[in-house]
RNA sequence: GGGGGCGUAGCUCAGUUGGCAGAGCAACGGACUUUUAAUCCGUAGGUCACAGGUUCGAAUCCUGUCGCCCUCACCA
């Protein structure tokens, strides 16, 4: 953005903002009570021509304007819709012609005027007074083609939001998918919390955390990259069920499902396990689904994705063997199949390989919604055993269309294992890629004892994107980390904020 | 991080073999009282992402840099 230079499509603006302040008027415009949604205004609107309609208060912006002389036709848009406006030299004073001489697409104005259908059949407000609401100094995209260019879009958002249909309406639904898990958790009892943004250990997950510090305490912090280990702090504290929507960090690649923030849902449950959160997970989303009003069988590009529980459970041994083709407890064959798809073994820990012929032969294959279930036990250190398989860990994935949605144990609550395990490296991972980061606090928790209990991570960004038919998590996050623009040559060498 | 693609007026896009930088919309001036991407006449608007190089001559060819998109890797 090159903000230094003069701009002659500014200057006509601001010509224009000159010209409305010498009638008296502030180009930037005052409080403006009681105007009604543009949706409803279309409502109010009689259909037969001929009919006067209601004298209505709108407020909104100037998407498009046709200039007939003395006889002029805006479309103006509000968060609800757009009407045509249509304003006769005739019904106007000269001050009130004067400010329409000075008004610019991209404008916002207030209008009173009476309900009608034009000529031509469309829902129209005739003018009888215009108020100035806000002079735009830019000039808004093309009127037919629109905004197209993605890393503009990106950058100035609100020009998305206001010039590409669709795209305020897919955020306005994902607050409703948030306000509807809201509403059927707390249906159920559960409370919602906040915990630590910063810690000292980046724990509960495995991933790679961004690295900040505090200035007068003297110490390193990381950006959470799970909300896991506070909430179950508060499970031994007695919130039987908690949970927390939040932001969490992860400082690894950006792509079209990837965010280095973005936003989870941990949910824990005291006295379940991961068969009751099966149960939740698919509450959550079918009513979250059912919010959106539009059914339960959902547009996915070309394909539909078909919410109506109950999901199918299958159990992750199961699918291994019917699509890798071989049994996963057969340590030799498992090989054979790694390497003929290049995976590699050598000194891998073998549940890895395992974890890696999975993800290469069944997730894709994975249309859903549908949970798999029952993990190889070294892949979860968090997550409580199998009471009959010490190697099979209560633990369920839920996936819809190849996409991991959400992750959910019976949470581990043995102190002593849980501390065996944050200790023993994983073979074949290394300290940063593991999850398993000794959280001392956490364990000095543990021991005073938490209940047996269920816990849930959904993915909130990759839920919404489900919904909303959104093929990349850019289009349900308002504003998705960007590099900073330069012009050319390299970036500033100082820092912001050190000057 | 690897590979591929893209970057030209405010916006959407052309630009041939290396030979004067183009159109539509928007803007500005004019005509027009029922338009729907209105129409008509006229005017103005360019760091061809940035920096070098080759060449008589570069938007075009070469090198480097910046940014975005796709893809692979990592990850949810």
């Amino acid at each position: 953005m090159n903000t230094r230079k003069p701009d002659r499509l500014e200057a006509a603006r601001l010509e224009k903002l000159h010209r409305i302040e010498e009638l008296g008027l502030d180009p930037w415009g005052q409080r403006f009570d009681d105007h009604i949604p543009i949706d409803e205004a279309r409502r109010r609107c009689p259909a037969e021509a001929g009919t006067d309609g209601d004298v209505v208060r709108v407020a909104g912006r100037i998407m498009l304007r046709n200039n007939r002389g003395k006889l002029k036709f805006y479309h103006v848009q509000d968060w609800t819709g757009r009407i045509q406006l249509m304003v006769s030299r005739g019904d106007l004073s000269e001050e009130q012609w004067e400010l329409i001489g000075a008004l610019d697409l991209g404008d916002l104005v207030g209008i009173d005027g009476r309900l009608r259908v034009s000529q031509t059949g469309e829902k129209t407000i005739f003018a009888e007074k215009i108020t100035m609401l806000c002079k735009s100094l830019a000039q808004p995209p093309e009127k037919f083609h629109g905004a197209r260019d993605t890393e503009m879009l990106l950058r100035q958002r609100s020009i998305d939001l206001i010039y590409n249909e669709g795209v305020l309406a897919r955020m306005l639904k994902r607050t409703r998918i948030i306000h509807s898990i809201r509403q059927t958790l707390s249906g159920q009892g559960f409370v919602e919390v906040e915990t630590p943004v910063l810690h000292s250990v980046a724990g509960g997950a495995a991933a790679r955390p961004f690295i900040t510090a505090h200035n007068t305490l003297g110490i390193e912090l990381y950006m959470r990259i799970a909300l896991e280990l506070h909430l179950k702090r508060l499970m031994v504290g007695g919130v039987e069920r908690v949970y927390e929507i939040g932001r969490v960090f992860r400082n690894e690649g950006i792509d079209a499902t990837h965010n280095p923030e973005f936003t989870m849902i941990e949910i824990y449950q005291a006295y379940g396990d991961y068969r009751s959160m099966m149960d939740l997970t698919e509450r959550i989303v079918v009513e979250a689904a059912e919010a959106l009003g539009e059914g339960l069988v959902l547009p996915w590009g070309e394909e539909r994705i078909d919410f109506t529980p109950p999901w199918p459970r299958r159990c992750y041994a199961e699918l291994f063997e019917e699509h890798a083709g071989c049994p996963m407890n057969d340590p030799a064959a498992v090989a054979e199949v790694a390497k003929r798809l290049g995976i590699e073994t050598d000194g891998v820990h073998p549940d890895v390989v395992i974890n890696d012929v999975f993800e290469a032969t069944v997730e894709d294959a994975l249309v859903g919604p549908i949970f798999v279930t029952d993990y190889p036990a070294s892949l979860c250190p968090l997550t409580k055993r199998k009471a009959d398989d010490p190697n099979v860990a209560e633990r369920f994935e839920l996936f819809i269309q190849g996409m991991e949605l959400a992750n959910a144990y019976t949470e581990l609550n043995d102190p002593r294992l849980q501390e065996e395990l944050f200790q023993t490296q994983l073979d074949g991972l290394d300290e940063e890629d593991s999850m398993a980061k000794t959280d001392s606090d956490f364990l000095t928790a543990l021991k005073v004892g938490m209940p047996p209990a269920g816990g849930l991570g959904i993915g909130i960004d990759r839920l919404v994107m489900l919904l909303t038919d959104s093929r990349t998590i850019r289009d349900v996050i308002f504003f998705p980390l960007l590099r900073p623009e330069s012009v050319g040559g390299p970036p500033a060498e100082t820092p912001a904020g050190t000057s």
